[in-house]
DNA sequence: TTCCGACAGTGGGGTCGCAAT
DNA sequence: ATTGCGACCCCACTATCGGAA
């Protein structure tokens, strides 16, 4: 019943142990159907079977009134969302809202409330993937070392977690790594400078370039090719360049990882966004790719001619990369225990234009889907002295506290503030109690809902990577991954960085 | 007893496709 | 032709729990 998930989903948001979270998951698991285990390992992690349905927090608004008793089932509710994904095409987003509203005049209001977080993306029950493992294993009396490797293999905990709840062990046991289904792809940790990242892993380390493009995972079997995102979608027919290459490969059972970027004539990187925008294009793929080629650099191999290396060391995974791949679709990569050689092939990567560098452990296995210590990024940092135009309200654990910033230049011809974007990152609670008092106070102009505008007078120091083109904001540019360092009560409005020297960033 | 790894949460800018206006 | 929504690309950072040291 979909009572049963609500009341747990409840009991778990309560608990602020997560030993107690997975009791609480567990014991709901050991309890539900085998044909609605999937369906309830992906409503208390957060995900649906059908991954996207097309709704959001537009169509949530106006919710109807609820029903006194509970009688939904997981598969009445599963099937309704199916037939809500599967309303296309005109008339479509009345369709949607129509059966929107069907699903929640069927349910209580505690199932409401579920299914609103549920299907608004935001549990918020302080549980999602990583507990819901543990909960799992315990569920189903099997080590979650067991349970995590199957994920690794498989991709989808719900498919993984049913097994294990039906089959134990040797279910889990049955995945394996199968050419054209995405593996989790292995995430980085970061340092702020190639020294401190060299020493994270130990002194030895393989720096390869980090590329600022789009994450892909490459499988072959036979003739064959799939392409896939960090998020395991399907890109394969944006990216023929790309397919191209790999087909031309002497091996034919294969899975690579990578990054694809589009480079200008002279080989020196476009800017993120003309990546981004070539690789999400559908249409005119053939015309794009002439004005817009996509470059491939892999940095690391799954598999090659059959052989699963994931957990092999990175070293010999590399090696199994460079036997197979010619060099110019490989991250140029530089082996060293030397911090002084790592800090000048980092410079060496900055001029040439790319976004930094990844240190690896040349000793550790492949960590799929999660952020392993084996991998550390280091990328330049920027800083700026800007103005506080204002601050939004923030939502959940931040609620009633000001949080989103808006921050401003100094126009010195004007006089006035340019703004270059938000940030909410960066701030403790005891700096969000602070500037929610402080900005209150500070209020002036029209404020509404969700926005306090205020008097522009307090500087903040704000870190971000880079300035891109702003098709949004009125100065054309703004900051990419801003957040804040630490206020300057020391410094003036007056005393903030201009958009004259922000401007000078976007080159 | 202290330290630190892993997770969840809180949102940022930009782009596309699609449906509605 | 334009606008709004949903999805997804890139992402940083803090708080917290609980096992490791």
């Amino acid at each position: 019943m979909l009572i049963d998930l609500a009341r747990t989903s409840a009991a778990v948001a309560a608990s602020p142990a997560r030993l107690a979270k997975i009791g609480h998951l567990a014991e709901l698991l050991s309890r539900v159907e085998p044909d609605e285990a999937e369906i309830a390992i992906a409503y208390l992690s957060g995900e649906l079977p059908q991954r996207q349905i097309g709704v959001g927090w537009r169509t949530l608004q106006d919710i109807p009134e609820p029903r006194q008793v509970a009688t939904a089932t997981l598969c009445q509710i599963d099937g309704l969302l199916s037939r809500i994904k599967a309303r296309t095409g005109p008339g479509s987003q009345a369709a949607r809202k129509e059966l929107v509203g069907e699903l929640f005049r069927s349910v209580t209001r505690q199932e409401q409330s579920f299914l609103l977080r549920l299907l608004g993306g935001e549990l918020r029950q302080g549980a999602l993937h990583g507990v819901m493992v543990e909960a799992v294993a315990r569920a189903a009396d099997v080590p979650a070392a067991e349970v995590r490797r199957a994920l690794t293999l498989r991709g989808w905990l719900p498919a993984v977690g049913a097994a294990a709840l039906t089959g134990g062990v040797a279910a889990l046991r049955d995945f394996h790594l199968e050419v054209g289904r995405p593996v989790a792809p292995m995430l980085a940790q970061s340092a702020p400078n190639v020294p401190a990242a060299m020493e994270k892993l130990g002194g030895l380390a393989a720096l390869e370039w980090k590329i600022d493009g789009i994450r892909v995972q490459a499988h072959r079997s036979g003739t064959e090719i799939r392409v896939f995102t960090r998020t395991l979608d399907d890109i394969t027919a944006q990216v023929p360049e790309l397919v191209e290459a790999v087909l031309a490969l002497p091996v034919d059972d294969i899975v690579l990882d990578g990054e694809v970027i589009a480079l200008r004539p002279d080989g020196r990187p476009e800017p993120f966004q003309v990546t981004a925008s070539r690789v999400s294009s559908k249409t005119d793929t053939a015309r794009l790719r002439e004005t817009t080629p996509l470059s491939v650099f892999f940095f690391d191999a799954l598999r090659v001619g059959g052989a699963d290396l994931l957990d092999l060391p990175d070293s010999e995974r590399h090696e199994a990369l460079v036997s197979t791949v010619p060099a110019e679709l490989i991250a140029p990569r530089l082996v060293t225990a030397d911090p002084e050689e790592g800090m000048t092939f980092f410079a060496q990567v900055l001029r040439r234009g790319h976004e930094g560098v990844v240190a690896k452990s040349p000793t550790t296995p492949y960590a799929a889907g999660r952020r392993g210590a084996g991998w550390v990024k280091v990328k330049p940092r920027h800083t700026l002295d800007l103005v506080v135009l204002a601050a939004e309200w923030g939502h959940g654990r931040r609620e009633g506290k000001l949080s989103n910033l808006h921050l401003g230049a100094r126009d010195p011809r004007s006089g006035d503030f340019v703004m270059l974007g938000k940030t909410f990152k960066g701030l403790t609670d005891e700096l969000l109690a602070w500037q929610t008092e402080r900005f209150l106070a500070m209020a002036d102009g029209p404020s509404d809902e969700w926005v306090v505008r205020v008097r522009p007078e307090m500087v903040v120091e704000v870190a971000f990577d880079g300035v891109q083109r702003s098709p949004r904001y009125p100065g054309g540019m703004a900051l990419r991954f801003a957040r804040v360092l630490r206020y300057r009560p020391d410094k003036r409005a007056e005393d903030a960085d201009t958009v004259d020297s922000v401007r000078e960033l976007l080159l």
